[in-house]
RNA sequence: GCUCGAGUGGUGGAAUCGGUAGACACGCGGGACUUAAAAUCCCGUGACCAUUGCGGUUGUGCGGGUUCAAGUCCCGCCUCGAGUACCA
């Protein structure tokens, strides 16, 4: 009996669908184990072979994990608001919910030919109201929330008011946007409307004026992770900075957890130190600055407060509040120029010009603490507004980007720290944190370390400073001006958001008559007809951002048919959380910051049972394609003055032949010579390459007729053969339609099989490895599947032996369990595939038959190419499913045969275990001792444990 | 610029704790079976030298170092990739 990959799939496909194989329940007699894959946004493309990477992993992980005995929650679900969909809905006008429907259809008929072991039950989407019911109640639960510091966790915003009513803002420690000072009487004195604009200031999700980056070409605000190099991630056009009343959520107060978390979890080192780039702590000083002739103080923050001696100029970013506040009347006119240009230029522009040094002055003047001395205050677009206080002491003796400015504006350096080189500070700034004070009155021969140590202490003695911890990661801006989202469950009264009450959730998307913003540029639900609360009162226009859905939802996989809460205690508490995620490392800055703080809050509320998330974290590498090429003969009369284009194609051999050489005319002859019939009078060839549909390439060769039929301008193609056959050039770009290179998971389903295909993607290299698809080499894994089923069939037909093994064949198989043990334990899933096709090849050469070996590789085998090992199983006599959560089987009398004294380990390499001493070793472990004089002298008097020798040759000596 | 990671045959990659470098697979060469093809199986395959025979030399980006022993550890370079980018 052959093979019959297709039969045999199709056949377990409907019977683990029709049996509910999958499905799965909290079980407390069994340990849970919850694997997770990022889930995708369904796009119009389909699945190409680079997604099924990491949930082949998975799927391969969690099958594993049931043959150890756990309770797998392994779900799957899509993301499904997103701007794809949305822009199509613009161009077409069929509603998003229509063609994410249609992209969620095709995700999972594809996903289904892999044979995934999802539990399909529960599928999330979050574009269901079902689901994002709980989004927006959490979002209720953020904005009726604060961070209180001392408790390092979220409090009631109703607990804030009681504080705000007893003791005004006295001994309060909260995360807020604004440097607030209150009595008790003052808040009590405040009209209600009044008092909700102060808690406005404290909520975890708060409207207000922020600096965004706005894309016009999309029409909406960005998140600083959605913005790379000034252009959106989504299409690349350019943002701007604008300043727009928005939805924020307040991450950055959780950003000291969000960096020590890291600490706790398993994850990349890799992506842990993107994470902690990203979140920037900086261990510094913020100081106050009185300004000459006004009642202003310039904060700023600083991580040298020991150059403070230096500073000869403040420089304010142009959107600091402080610029109208110090702008003198002489000097309005320069800074409204400058302002204008900065606000007028793009993030991208802005990026472009760093090494262009601009900037207006105040045409105040600043006091200079710690030496009385007056120094101006300058504008300038080097100092961001959003992190620190947006204003800076500028010290360009010991900062390249305040000596740039100082030598571009003529402005005073003073080298105050001296590290023992002779240097002119007016030639380039010395930036390195080390050396000794100089000039600086008192601090004169201090250390580095110890001056600004002193320089905080004095400032906080004398009221105008202190240490200060300062974090990069600033609030993620949390509404967009879209409407393929969720929208907030926020009414506006009397000019202020208000939360909706929880019972009137889900607040459903409604339909509107188009996805364009309306004429006054208000977003698309401006267009809603009756969005209004009750009490008609307005609802908020703008939808969430694409990781509202995607923060919470393993926790809605837990209990994904809960219309009660966003998932129940005994879910929670029996599922508690992912112990094992899988996805690309292009979400480091992104969803898994969000996922964490999202899921930060909801521990803190007391939903989520563990502050993190995801224990445990693997980053499958990206596929790229693998394009081929095809080459067009050109011809020139005219010696390479213009060029004709011919029908001929030339295999990649000629091609190469002929490009090595320099002389026209031996690049002709050589043509000639491969066998290309040239017309008389051309004088010069060339090549034109192009690309070509890797379907027609197999192995690098063309399939030439399929390559005529495939556009109708090629039907006349000729082509100059190697030894008959079309050689392809081929190059590793990104997959993508337009390069020809996509290779889609379905096409190779039915070529070779889901068996192939998911032990194909594992033997490609490591799973962290980004690799291109290269289809050469898949009929490897193909055959060693057809040998595997030979093993079953020796005799055309199915057969076994019951017979007793040989003690070879025990070897194999004992040394092939435990190295595809080890290796799924560590994630090496091409290297337990390598372990089987050794061991295939060991049987087939031993001609083993014998059920005691062949019934244990079945189960092994199992999680890699579930399809072929439900087959051969049932064949063996079982009636049970080998992959079904019922089939505990893989446990360490599975593995435990320590009892074999073959002293053979994997590689090969001989173990001999001595006794305690070398003295008690074999003669030949002695003459190999003999043989090998140096080692010798070198073990004399040691206590040996272990030797490891080699014929002839000692490798390793293990000391008792 | 800063931070992190990686460089191994013709190719993808193995060597998991410092112990026979190149597992496994592709490709290539040779052979068996076959009227033939497919399929299958066997042998060879880093380079150089020697092949009448065991074999010898060299070899993991480059230059040093530690060690009985280095792809692996240390120092200094080169190249490539990723993240970030005026973060005070």
């Amino acid at each position: 009996m052959e093979y019959n990959f297709k039969e045999i799939e199709q056949k377990w496909q409907r019977y683990w669908q029709e049996n509910e194989t999958y499905r799965v329940e909290i079980d407390r007699e069994r340990p849970k184990y919850y694997v997770l894959d990022m889930f995708p946004y369904p796009s119009g493309a389909g699945l190409h072979v680079g997604h099924p990477l990491g949930y082949i992993a998975s799927d391969i992980y969690a099958r594993y994990k049931r043959l150890k005995g756990y309770n797998v929650l392994h779900p799957m679900g899509y993301d499904a608001y997103g701007l794809p969909a949305e822009q199509y809905a613009i161009r077409t006008g069929q509603h998003p919910a229509v063609t994410t429907a249609k992209n969620i259809d095709r995700y999972r008929e594809q996903m289904d030919k892999i044979g995934f072991s999802y539990d399909w039950r529960r599928e999330v989407r979050t574009c269901d109201p079902g689901y994002y019911k709980w989004t927006q109640w959490t979002f209720i639960q953020l904005f009726n929330s604060y961070y209180c510091r001392d408790e390092r966790r979220a409090r009631p915003v109703a607990e804030l008011a009681r504080h705000l009513a007893e003791r005004g803002t006295r001994g309060l420690n909260a995360a807020c946007s604004a440097k607030l000072s209150l009595a008790a009487d003052e808040w009590r004195a405040m009209t209600g409307r009044e008092q909700r604009e102060i808690l406005m200031n404290y909520r975890l999700a708060y409207l207000s004026d922020a600096l965004v980056n706005w894309c016009p070409r999309l029409g909406t605000v960005l998140a600083n992770d959605e913005v790379k190099e000034g252009l959106s991630v989504r299409g690349g056009y350019p943002v701007v900075q604008k300043k727009m009343r928005q939805w924020s959520l307040r991450v950055s107060a959780y950003a000291g957890r969000l960096l020590e978390g890291l600490e706790r979890v398993d994850w990349p080192e890799s992506l842990k130190e993107i994470q902690r780039n990203w979140i920037g702590k900086s261990r510094g000083a913020d100081l106050f600055f009185e300004v000459e002739g006004a009642a202003e103080r310039i904060e700023i923050f600083t991580t040298r407060p020991d150059t403070i001696f230096g500073v000869t100029f403040m420089v304010l970013a142009p959107e600091s509040p402080y610029v109208p506040l110090l702008t003198t009347p002489g000097q309005a006119a320069a800074v409204r120029e400058y302002l204008d240009r900065a606000a007028r230029r793009t993030e991208r522009e802005r990026q472009a010009e760093v090494k262009r040094v601009t900037g207006v002055f105040t045409g105040s003047r600043a006091v200079n603490p710690f030496t009385g001395e007056a120094i101006p205050v300058w504008i300038s677009d080097y100092v961001l507004s959003g992190y620190g206080t947006g204003a800076i002491m500028a010290v360009p003796a010991h900062d390249g980007r305040d000596h740039a400015f100082a030598r571009h504006f003529g402005l005073p350096v003073r080298q105050v720290i001296d590290d023992g080189q002779a240097r002119d500070v007016n030639e380039e700034s010395l930036d390195a944190k080390s050396g000794t004070l100089v000039n600086s009155g008192p601090l004169d021969g201090k250390g580095v370390e110890e001056a600004a140590r002193l320089v905080i202490e004095e400032a906080a003695r004398r009221g105008i400073g202190g240490e200060k911890i300062n974090y990069r990661l600033r609030d993620a801006i949390f509404s967009r001006q879209r409407y393929w989202g969720e929208p907030f469950p926020v009414y506006y009264k009397e000019g202020q958001p208000h939360a909706l009450d929880e019972s009137r959730l889900p607040l459903v998307l409604p339909d509107v008559d188009s996805y364009l913003p309306t004429e006054s540029g208000e977003p698309p639900l401006a267009r809603a007809a009756g969005w209004v609360a009750p009490g008609g009162y307005p609802l908020e226009v703008n939808t969430m951002p694409g990781v509202a859905g995607s923060s919470a939802y393993y926790l809605r996989y837990m209990d994904p048919r809960n219309d009660e809460a966003l998932a129940g205690d005994e879910a929670l508490d029996y599922w508690d959380s992912v112990d094992l995620y899988l996805g690309g490392a292009e979400h480091a800055t992104g969803h898994l910051i969000y996922a964490r703080f999202w899921n930060m809050f909801l521990h803190d509320i007391g939903v989520a049972r563990r502050p993190e998330p995801f224990k445990k974290l693997i980053n499958q590498g990206m596929i790229q394609g693998r394009s081929s090429f095809v080459y067009r003969l050109l011809l020139s009369r005219d010696g390479g003055g213009t060029w004709e284009a011919t029908d001929l194609h030339v295999s990649l051999g000629i091609v190469r032949a002929v490009e090595a050489l320099a002389d026209p005319r031996e690049r002709v002859a050589r043509v000639v010579a491969a066998g290309g019939e040239l017309p008389p009078g051309v004088n010069a060839v060339s090549f034109q390459e192009a690309h070509v549909d890797v379907s027609l390439v197999k192995n690098d060769l063309l399939d030439t007729d399929g390559f005529k039929a495939w556009m109708p301008e090629l039907a006349d193609a000729r082509f100059l053969l190697e030894e008959g056959k079309y050689a392809c050039g081929h190059a590793i770009e990104k997959m993508s339609k337009s390069l020809f290179n996509v290779v889609n998971p379905d096409t190779v389903v039915e070529e070779y099989g889901a068996d192939t295909l998911r032990l194909y993607e594992m033997f490609l290299g490591p799973l962290e490895a980004s690799k291109p698809w290269d289809t050469r080499g898949i009929d490897g894994v193909h055959k060693f599947l057809r040998k595997f089923w030979r093993l079953f069939h020796a005799g055309g037909a199915f057969g076994v032996s019951d017979a007793a093994p040989a003690r070879e064949e025990l070897a194999t198989l004992h040394a092939t369990l435990k190295k595809v043990d080890k290796d799924i334990e560590n994630f090496s899933f091409n290297t337990a595939v390598a372990a089987f096709m050794i061991c295939a090849n060991e049987l087939t050469a031993a001609a083993c038959d014998k059920r005691q070996v062949l019934e244990p590789l079945v189960i092994a085998l199992a999680p890699f190419a579930p399809h072929v090992a439900e087959e051969l199983w049932q064949l063996l006599g079982h009636r049970e499913s080998v992959t079904g959560a019922s089939f505990p089987r893989w446990n360490d009398e599975f593995l435990s045969r320590d009892d074999f004294d073959y002293p053979v380990s994997f590689n090969g390499k001989v173990r001999f275990k001595l006794p305690a001493s070398l003295s008690a070793a074999t003669a030949e472990i002695e003459a190999s001792v003999t043989a090998a004089p140096a080692a010798a002298k070198w073990l004399e008097g040691k206590q040996v444990k272990k030797i490891i020798i080699v014929p002839g040759k000692i490798i390793n000596v293990v000391l008792g």
